[in-house]
DNA sequence: CATGAATGAGAATTCATTCAT
DNA sequence: TATGAATGAATTCTCATTCAT
């Protein structure tokens, strides 16, 4: 009757929005975006499939806000970093350790993070994220340079391959046909492998 | 007296079979699997959809052969290279090089061979080729190890980041909203400073 | 509070089902199993073609459940004799007329529960709603036997052949041709000579 | 060059017609009439798929021939039964059993011959065949009144019993799940069984 | 006459989205 | 606001039949 949103209704819509987010994240990292039917998503969040539409656009505008989710926690962590008092060659190195043994935890929502391709609206809006995770090792980079632990003439670039690397290095492991389980002590030394390629390929000779 | 199958009707063959990959490739290339269609690819084809089906088991098999085609053909890009009396370093400065600057010039299918999803059988398959690329660059990688230019552990872990970063460089750019076209020379600048980086990356210090 | 199904939709949804299912055995009565497609099902019950599948896993579950359906209600029929109190003898006379009248209502569907084929998974459940129907007639044979009415070796081969008998003959009238049409006192008379015919086959002599 | 159809072309032509029905039987017996596809009994009959429609109208004309062709060689055979010297109980006894051990030996030939369903120009011209098989029983069973064996009212309606009895005999064995097979030894006691039903439905108490 | 490549009308099923309750 | 039943467009694959060679 009243028409002001109670703060407890608002309560309960910011609950039924975070739980439809939770269950197509959680879909998403089980099976890919190809899992994630609405009917399927609403089910698992214990809303009706009717309800996702009034907190959500489309099909599309949930998918955007999971995936730019999971890429911000990603570049909160990355930044964490980047805040902190090491060096920029133990920046780098931490960084792309971090996230690609983050990544081994979840690989199937790191590759949709990635790669999985949706429609064109998801899709501009996933190549905005993930441009800033590019953005933070560029920063790395940068402060290599000016502190004369790197020498690099094409940040951008360096950036892309190193995001390249420690996105692929996750990626590859997901064939159906291998299905590799990899150990803590596993993805402790593999992470650090690639840490080292980047490290190597930008360092100061 | 016989009518089996004239020479005339076997070329007739042939180029309706091409016809079906040519345009299931350049669908791929410009809009993705997704776009893929049986009807869509007949009908640029100039056949009829039933036709497809001639030639061809199911839809899975034309993919299967439009991607295993195209990544065969970079592999024999790459291993002439191998084959070729360059050092190591040279070896994989050229391979990646030219690796990308190929695929620029057909970002959307490199963005399909790589990562887009598909159903399992052509997943399968796919990996199977994605891995001899691999396999191409760690040969590199154990040559250059051989020859005292690479001191590599992992030779594994290598060619994955190397796979990741010269694959990524080309898929990032393809964000549908700027549709970047690079001109020839930045083309070339762009693919050297990815081969630089990977060298870099690898070479003994 | 609660908009969960309220008993009105409950029911609106049962109407829907069994409006699905009744379409389906209309279409069958008339064209058999062949012309009964889920667009034509779900035309004629006034639904669209989507909606079949909330309520069905697929096509050969609507199937199975009017071919099952039917079969059940004759099986309900003759079990009704059975449990009478009439002599053995009695029974079989009873069972076979009255399971021949009324096929003869419907025969098209008649011949569609019998014979026409259907995928494997249709075809078994149906293997054994026809099996129950022959062992319906083999507990008359046993209860004959036991009373001395009938002195029967074989009651399976014995029943094999009343139901091949009571099922053919009202199948083979359906000369798409001819299409004759039984008025009641025909079908009378002709129910019950089938029926004298069975009763002669296995009674004493 | 000449318009005279040498006689090695009829011949030729004669062949290529059997073939056709031929192979058209073989793969009816194997699967039914769903197997019988152009395409299947073209290849195996070794002729293209574009001949048949040289022979036949259309592809309900080639089941149309086989169907009535497989008929009418079991009618040949009741027939030259009742030519017999026997008494009309025994060349119904011979008749029942010689149908049924037949019919045992290619029970989905007979299964498609006597129920299977297909368009109805096919239906139309099976009904009359079988109508034929009706008969000949009818013609026993008007040897039997003659001479006072049987004591019938109705021969056309206990034919049909007959033939129902046993086709539906030999049809009910094909369930999938089961899928039993008799020996020879079976065979025989089982025809015998069935004609031994029929005989005693009929003659005279 | 003989071939078999080519056609294209179907038919089953899925799933984002809407809307009456 | 919340529900979930209902919609229907879209997509893959099959197979009788035609027709250029």
């Amino acid at each position: 009757m009243s028409y002001k949103r109670s703060s407890l209704m608002q309560e309960r819509m910011e609950q039924n929005r975070k739980a439809i987010l939770s269950s197509a994240r959680k879909i998403i990292s089980e099976g890919g975006v190809k899992d994630a039917q609405i009917q399927t998503i609403a089910e698992q969040a214990g809303v009706s499939s009717g309800l996702v539409y009034r907190y959500f656009e489309n099909k599309s505008q949930v998918l955007i806000e999971v995936l730019s989710e999971a890429i911000h926690t990603e570049l909160l962590v990355i930044d964490s970093i980047i805040e902190s008092d090491l060096s920029a060659k133990q920046k780098l190195h931490k960084a792309v350790a971090t996230f690609v043994k983050r990544a081994l935890n979840s690989p199937q929502l790191a590759y949709s993070l990635m790669f999985e391709p949706v429609d064109s609206t998801v899709e501009h809006e996933r190549f905005r994220v993930k441009q800033l995770i590019k953005q933070s090792i560029k920063k790395i980079f940068a402060d290599g340079n000016a502190s004369g632990e790197f020498v690099l003439d094409d940040l951008n670039t360096a950036a892309l391959c190193v995001v390249g690397a420690m996105t692929y290095v996750v990626v590859e492991p997901l064939d159906p046909a291998q299905n590799i389980k990899f150990d803590q002590q596993h993805k402790n030394y593999f992470s650090r492998q690639i840490a080292d390629f980047c490290v190597d390929a930008v360092q100061k000779k």
